[in-house]
RNA sequence: CGGGACGUGGCGCAGCCCGGUAGCGCACCUGAAUGGGGUUCAGGGGGUCGCGGGUUCAAAUCCCGCCGUCCCGACCA
């Protein structure tokens, strides 16, 4: 743990601001296993907050959560070419079942060798498939919506807390239909509940969109992703849906017999979120201070802290703030009442770890039959302490918990707005914005990947998303910012994570 | 896998150039006072100096080898 009082400040170093904020909120650790994190109970409860939201869209859409196997035959990876290439480079991969000790140490026992490796799931596709095409004869038995939450391992050469580590936890939607029109609904469908979610619940503003061919998932036909800014004006892809059309369906013979009889290959999607999401809060909404939890996910919405001189003092104050907090009805409260600590350092450790609302209680409070309330960042201009009947905070709290919940999501709003570029006439303005301060470009695009090629070798950014109509210019800009082409939709460009 | 930096109590570091009994800050433990924005004082515990070898009367320090971590590139939810 860091113990260097000042934080790193986000314009010094955004990566090693990012990194402290999640190791001094106690989000996270390292973990011996390199680019594995643990995540540590007030990081967890944060993601259990984000899951049980999710889960219960998962259950109002239609699906259900089942489990699959940790270990995928390696066979079932290779089936499906684009597949097997977009991860067969990060794969952790099992062959022996057992250790033997020899002289130079336990080494894999050459006995114990497996006739076909095992891979660890990167993602499910492959063995989930398999099993949909065992389940399903006819038409009758789709759809099938299923949804797992798992741990899956990517073996990436660079790893970052939250963001990009080795093993993470997400969930994975698999569907299977018998339309085609009916799986790219789905797509959508779910791409929306993960907009919602971001926006609604963890007030990270999305732009969506559809991924270009080279950023699309490995074997999908179309993928749509959801795109965060955060502080540092670069892109966080947080949510993706595809529509894998019948790719998978045919490397694994998952046929069905339609309704006029004939034989046809399923539809299939599969969409994802993950513990990423827990680094694009961090990076949406902390400051030099810590860590700004919106209330809707903050494992602590209200903290008390009673402030008190003598014994006595300590024993009227103490009842009143326990009081106070089990008055406080349908709130995540917590009362600390550690007597190690000066009410100071509580202040600075509960704003490092985000809470959203401190009430003070101190003596000349409870004579008054007041608190001072805390927000933990607000509008400017605004207090940010102020003194209040009790009963005025009993009664408004949760008004003040939606109003500082749609705060966070205007202040990302505008901040994104900010640094969006539209209308940028020339290439070379387009490469200052992206060579200096990032953002989000909006651009016409030709549709060739060498565009796209010649833009990432130059200055690191590539197509986010090609937005939906919402988020388009109003006017549609003609031709390619790279080439001078025809346009043949409008492209979102940025560096990102 | 290429380029750079770094491995010294739990964390962050100094000491190395110029070899001579391992130090600082934070954290931790004990006691007392304190308490409306990171309390103060006093006392205390804890380190194979990444690993292996070499030089030397003597190595954290010099030499050789290895291992590991981090940052930058290629890869990526």
């Amino acid at each position: 743990m860091a113990n260097d009082k000042a934080l790193t400040t986000r314009a010094e170093d955004f990566s090693a601001w990012y990194n402290e904020l999640v190791l001094r909120a106690e989000l996270a650790d390292h973990s011996p296993v390199r680019g594995c994190m643990v995540i540590r109970p007030y990081g967890y409860r944060l993601w259990e907050l984000m899951r049980d939201r999710l889960d219960t869209r998962f259950r109002e859409t239609g699906h259900q959560n089942a489990y699959f196997p940790l270990f995928i035959p390696q066979s079932f990876l290779s089936r499906e070419a684009e597949h097997v290439e977009g991860f067969a480079k990060e794969a952790a991969i099992v062959t022996h079942t057992r250790l033997k000790a020899t002289a130079d140490g336990l080494v894999p026992d050459p006995d114990s060798r497996l006739e076909e490796p095992l891979i660890v799931r990167p993602t499910s596709e492959t063995i989930i498939y398999e099993m949909f095409s065992k389940w399903v004869q006819s038409y009758r038995d789709l759809p099938l919506l299923y949804n797992q939450w798992a741990n899956v391992v990517r073996w990436e050469m660079r790893t970052r807390l939250f963001l990009r580590t080795t093993e993470f936890l997400w969930q994975e939607g698999h569907t299977a239909h018998a339309t085609e029109q009916e799986a790219e609904e789905e797509t959508l469908r779910m791409l929306g509940v993960y907009r919602e979610f971001m926006e609604q619940w963890l007030a990270m503003p999305v732009v969506t969109g559809r991924k270009s061919e080279s950023e699309k998932f490995a074997g999908a036909l179309r993928t749509y992703t959801c795109e965060a800014m955060m502080q540092d004006n670069r892109a966080l892809q947080n949510g993706t849906s595809h529509n894998l059309g019948q790719n998978f369906a045919r490397q694994f013979d998952f046929k069905f017999a339609s309704e006029t009889g004939a034989e046809e290959y399923a539809w299939n999607t599969s969409w994802g979120a993950s513990t990423r999401m827990v680094g694009g809060l961090v990076m949406t909404h902390g400051d030099d201070q810590g860590l700004v939890m919106p209330p809707r996910v903050a494992p602590i919405q209200v903290v008390v802290v009673p402030i008190f001189r003598k014994d006595e003092e300590r024993t009227l104050v103490m009842e009143r703030a326990r009081e106070i907090t089990g008055m406080l009805r349908g709130v995540r409260t917590h009362l600390d009442d550690r007597d190690n600590l000066t009410p100071g350092a509580k202040f600075y450790e509960w704003e490092t770890k985000g809470v959203p609302f401190r009430i003070e209680i101190g003596p000349k409070d409870v004579a008054k039959q007041q608190v001072v309330l805390v927000q933990r960042v607000v509008g400017e201009g605004e207090e940010r302490k102020k003194f209040l009947p009790e009963s005025d905070v009993l009664s408004s709290i949760h008004r003040r918990l939606d109003e500082f919940q749609a705060f966070l999501l205007e202040r990302a709003r505008a901040r994104r707005e900010a640094n969006s570029y539209r209308g940028v006439e020339s290439y070379e303005r387009f490469r200052e914005i992206l060579d200096g301060e990032g953002g989000f470009v909006y651009t016409g695009w030709c549709g060739s990947a060498e565009c796209e090629a010649k833009v990432k070798e130059e200055t690191k950014a590539t197509i986010r998303c090609l937005p939906f109509e919402e988020f388009r210019s109003a006017q549609a800009p003609g031709t390619c910012i790279v080439c001078g082409g025809e346009s043949v939709a409008e492209a979102v460009w940025a560096k990102a994570y």
